[in-house]
RNA sequence: CGGGGUGUGGCGCAGUUGGUAGCGCGCGGCGUUUGGGACGCUGAGGUCGGAGGUUCGAGUCCUCUCACCCCGACCA
């Protein structure tokens, strides 16, 4: 590809508002551009990358019996009512009529769709297990979009439903994905973990995310470096201290003015932060008021409490709703509420003689005890883990580190096809619900990530397994010596007919210029051609990766460039490797 | 949805107490240059996000509105 001719200029400086990383590099090197917010055009250069993404993706998909396929963006709202996701989803679904005044939907995932399609065609034990995956456009009306291509609401994402007879088929594709999707990251030079995850509104028993670490991430995860341990900080737990055995003693009331936070209230009755209990208030989407209780050197984690009080969502409880079931913000206590929903944390469970609110402002109560004072309605672990705990597997301390969700995989067992309907019929003509699993990448997503985690202060630096292209070629001196773009001519031929490809920097602009969009646009080998080098017949080569160039005889350059770019390949899609 | 911020030429920005819009980069032409974002001359390009209002006069003041960005809530 010539340079003078590629739709897309290169941005000298980026829009001042825009903050990642990845999303100021991609603007300025050409990649993509936005349309409006979490919408964006991937521009030819961006384009190839995405497309080589989702072809590493698409070869260790068919690698493990995929079958690719595609299905539509715009759906019924029928077969959503039938799953009932057409209520149960917000309104990060976006809902519309068509001329015939029929609900229809855009697609934010395929669910519905497979399960739709494997009634029709699955009717036998013989038929599975089965395998199908399609990249597909998905529009979720987000409530915030950000980070360029992290975040959009208009993305693409390779989506692969799974269909077995039973648990232990859905195990081995569900194994097949994980290692499938190691090596998928692993070949686009991604730095990641694989943690445990909230399986949220898919439903379903089991669930895995691929995290990319990145400062940038959305994302908590928590690692154990001593045993391996790491799971989302949605769903992560730690060792928790043996139950302290001292006795109970009475309850008392005592005058705490103005101690309306725990850190108040422990300073001024001088006692540590783990020997008061703390009130969190939530009204549940059900319409309950869920009352969650805590140890105050603890947080509540809200998707941990959702499940334990079997909510699909929780929002913090208003002053009035507070009061009406006779707490009192800042001084709130289980003992005496009515009409809530009680959560405690084991830790309140196994702390005896807490401090706790009073429910009158300004006093708290000394003493109180779970199961004595109170009767908890659910007794759970609801609390967040923090860098630092220790390991709820080998108790040494865990880190905690900001991911971005590059791949998941579900386990949806049934949940879909029984409520679609999709059965088959086992060796004895019994019929039985196909269990099902799901498991997404998102190729724009993975694209940016790989940018947040290869970049220089000069621009991009890519694998070679998802670059633009494989080399930028570029000459420099006057124009009026033609020397260098006869020398850059001919090698540009050369390099494309030994199948090597080429972004050919053919403009007639300075060496800073081209230099710096080399650098930019960061392909993994830059050879250039000068009246200096010509001088001794020869090109520089250089990586995008390294500091120092070498020179080669013209005639050398396809060889020496095929050696490295072996080499490149080999560090990423070797079985050895580094 | 809450909080904060920004909208002035393609990009980055300036614009005073309200007085008829400017700078850098980029873009076209000519010339000089040519190994890390050159220089000179010249030229094109803006209903100042939109609507309404105050005023003799609004980029500037007021009201409403739209868009985008950041933080949070939210979220396969």
């Amino acid at each position: 590809m010539r340079m003078s001719h590629l739709f897309g200029r290169t941005l000298r400086e980026a829009p001042g508002d825009v903050e990642l990383p990845s999303h100021r590099l991609m603007l300025r090197a050409a990649l993509i551009r936005p349309l409006g917010a979490g919408i964006y055009s991937l521009l030819p250069l961006g384009w190839r990358v995405v497309r080589k993404v989702e072809q590493i993706i698409r070869e260790e998909m068919n690698a493990i019996g995929g079958q690719e396929m595609l299905m539509p963006v715009v759906h019924p709202a029928d077969i959503w009512r039938e799953s009932g996701r057409y209520e149960s989803v917000g309104p990060e679904m976006s809902r519309f009529k068509d001329r015939g005044e029929r609900d229809m939907v855009l697609a934010m995932t395929h669910e519905e769709v497979v399960t739709d399609l494997a009634r029709q065609e699955i009717n036998s034990y013989r038929q599975l297990p089965m395998l199908v995956y399609h990249i597909q456009t998905k529009w979720r009306d987000e409530p915030r979009s950000r980070g360029g291509l992290i975040r959009v609401r208009e993305f693409t994402m390779k989506d692969s439903y799974s269909l077995d007879r039973d648990e232990a088929g859905l195990d081995v594709q569900y194994h097949n994905h994980w290692r499938a999707y190691e090596r998928i990251f692993r070949r686009v030079g991604l730095d990641f973990v694989v943690v445990g995850a909230d399986t949220g509104m898919m439903g379903g028993s089991a669930s895995h995310e691929f995290m990319a670490l990145s400062p940038y991430g959305e994302d908590i995860v928590l690692i154990c470096p001593s045993c391996g341990y790491a799971d989302n900080r949605e769903v992560a737990t730690f060792r928790r201290e043996a139950p302290a055995n001292e006795p109970l003693l009475p309850m008392e009331d005592v005058e705490t003015p103005n101690a309306t936070t725990i850190q108040a209230l422990a300073d001024y009755l001088q006692i540590p932060l783990a020997k008061t209990a703390k009130a969190v208030f939530f009204k549940g989407d059900s319409g309950r008021f869920v009352f969650a209780v805590i140890r105050g050197d603890l947080e509540v984690n809200e998707t941990k409490l959702r499940k334990a009080a079997r909510e699909t969502g929780l929002t913090p409880a208003t002053t009035e709703e507070i009061r009406a079931i006779g707490a009192e913000p800042g001084y709130g206590s289980p003992v005496g509420v009515r009409d809530a929903l009680v959560v405690i944390d084991e830790s309140v469970r196994d702390t005896p003689n807490l401090v706790a609110g009073a429910n009158r402002p300004g006093w708290h109560t000394r003493n109180t005890n779970a199961g004595r004072d109170y009767q908890p309605d659910v007794v759970a672990d609801i609390a967040a883990a923090e860098a630092g705990f220790p390991c709820p597997t080998c108790g040494e301390p865990m880190i905690a580190e900001r991911a971005i969700e590059v791949g998941n995989i579900f386990k949806l067992g049934t949940r879909y096809s029984k409520a679609l309907g999709a059965d088959y019929l086992d060796e004895e003509g019994q019929s039985h619900p196909i269990v099902m699993g799901s498991y997404g990448i998102g190729s724009g997503r993975v694209s940016a990530t790989i940018v947040e985690q290869h970049h220089d202060e000069r621009g991009i630096v890519w694998p070679v397994t998802v670059a633009p292209y494989e080399v930028s070629l570029l000459w420099i001196g006057s124009a009026e010596d033609t020397a260098p773009q006869e020398a850059a001519d001919r090698l540009y031929h050369e390099l494309e007919e030994a199948g090597i490809e080429v972004l050919y920097d053919d403009r007639n602009e300075r060496a800073g210029v081209k230099f710096n969009d080399a650098d930019l646009i960061g392909n993994p080998i830059r050879v250039s051609v000068s009246p200096r080098t010509l001088e001794r017949g020869e090109a520089e080569i250089k990586l995008r990766s390294a500091a120092e160039a070498q020179f080669v005889p013209l005639s050398e350059v396809v060889p020496a460039v095929r050696v490295m770019l072996d080499e490149l390949y080999a560090r990423l899609t070797g079985e050895a490797a580094d």
